[in-house]
DNA sequence: GGAGTTTACGAATGTCGTAACTATC
DNA sequence: GATAGTTACGACATTCGTAAACTCC
């Protein structure tokens, strides 16, 4: 069985893993264990055959796939924020 | 408790509804049961916080606001899969 | 009464947090 | 041995499909 679709909320935790480099940090950002951030990004590495992120445990790093998702990344949920914002601020258009 | 967030999967739906305008024929190609797209479709609407299709059971047809996030909400997700293609395409990257 | 959408309800899946494990310093 | 990420495992929540209900022609 296979969802093998990219998902926004793997996509947040990325994003915050990516710029936090940090996954605890991230975690407590996002109200998340840090379990539940990691499971998201691996099923995220799994899903777009990509290894993300360089670990040894000790620290993270970026790869340079993950680099281009962390850009690509930010972009995508950016305009996916611009369109919830845009149907949240006219609750009852204004006309 | 509350998810209030966008999620493609949802978008997915209601881009399959809004084009076919046949919530039957939306599930079929979408491999899931009318019931399940409904819900998804139900979700969004009260995450947005507007009707997306005006609905006669007989037939539905798209709101205004349905008309528009048809328009954003296809840009949204062609560009997701375009992020999962250039991901997917090398895997092993080229050089 | 039939085509089409929605609701009710168990069943199956997925996701969570705690706790134990692993590895690095 | 402390810090940081991962895995194992029940508990909880979501989502599914079937079937019944509803609604408009």
């Amino acid at each position: 069985w296979s969802k093998h679709v990219l998902e926004l909320h793997q996509l947040r935790c990325f994003v915050a893993a990516a710029e936090e480099l940090h996954f605890g940090r991230a975690a407590q950002r996002l109200q998340m264990m840090p379990s539940a951030l990691g499971r998201h990004i691996k099923l995220l590495e799994e899903d777009l055959g990509a290894r993300l992120f360089a670990r040894t445990t000790r620290a993270v790093s970026l790869t340079e796939d993950g680099a281009t998702l962390l850009r690509e990344g930010r972009a995508l949920l950016s305009r996916a924020e611009a369109i919830e914002d845009g149907f949240r601020r006219w609750l009852r258009k204004p006309q």
